[in-house]
DNA sequence: TCAATATGGTTACAAATGTAACTGTCTATT
DNA sequence: AATAGACAGTTACATTTGTAACCATATTGA
């Protein structure tokens, strides 16, 4: 007789409808705002939060393709909430970093991460929080080995 | 002085980065070993575990958005893993049954899914894994609520 | 009974994404 | 130096996806 097996057990199936519902609803929030992409919030926020980088280090930082991230910094540029620099020694390399419109635009979206994340501890409860957090990281060490 | 936002901490972000990592690395199996798309897996997977369902059913099961059952359900029924039987008394619902050489493919599939659990154990641990499950666990319950 | 509305599923079109090829620049080896 | 290979970032093209309009059928209620 054939092993059972269910779907609704299985981690990939799971993790993946629990990202999804996570993610799009604070990603409603902020296209509905500022009509900002997925790509473009995360590399706003990697700047944002990092300081002035790379494209190559954002897509690293927030493991996006480096397509995702030139799409994004072009965005980001025509609105003035990004600016580019060139690298002294390396012509090729160009550091990215905010204006102070975007920097400005960074900080009310984290007001509205905080509010998120808020609201998420209400949702999920302290425990489910804190197991979740816990998950993720095991996640992220394993992450960490694969990647080297 | 404003307060501190941290990408790495917050947890739409982590969440969607290791739901990309965990689902890849399944995804190039099933992909290479067979050809398959996640939305087709997923259909498979759904109609494989819970025998025959409409298309819509398939949708809600493993939220998916319609266009994408459809399309899935068009590529299993041209590799003749799937079949469509019309229901008696509605002409608009199709029901959805998995062929023999369907539901083979299923049973070797979900073989490579027990494969992959077993080896997400090892790579995160009893500890971790518990963990992720029940922050998991912790979201459906929530996705429950909201839902309503 | 017949309009109005809802529902299951498909399709057309537009937007987002990934792959691969490309440009320009740098580094290493000879 | 000169050539070959590597690397940052962009662009062209093909594929995937979502949105909205659509068709056919079913249900509701006047």
């Amino acid at each position: 007789m054939a092993e059972e097996f269910d779907l609704e057990q299985f981690l990939p199936f799971r993790l993946n409808r629990a990202a999804e519902f996570i993610a799009l609803r604070f990603a409603a929030a902020y296209k509905a705002e500022y009509g900002l992409t997925r790509p473009e919030w995360r590399t706003l926020a990697a700047l944002g939060s990092s300081g002035r980088m790379t494209a190559t280090e954002v897509g690293v930082h927030s493991t996006m393709h480096k397509t995702k991230v030139s799409r994004a910094v072009f965005a980001l540029e025509e609105r003035r909430w990004l600016k580019r620099m060139q690298h002294e020694d390396d012509r090729r390399v160009e550091h990215l970093e905010l204006t102070v419109a975007g920097a400005k635009a960074y900080q009310e979206l984290t007001r509205l991460a905080r509010d998120y994340s808020a609201e998420l501890e209400t949702l999920l409860g302290q425990d489910g929080l804190k197991a979740l957090s816990a998950g993720l990281a095991a996640v992220e060490t394993a992450m960490a080995k694969a990647r080297r």
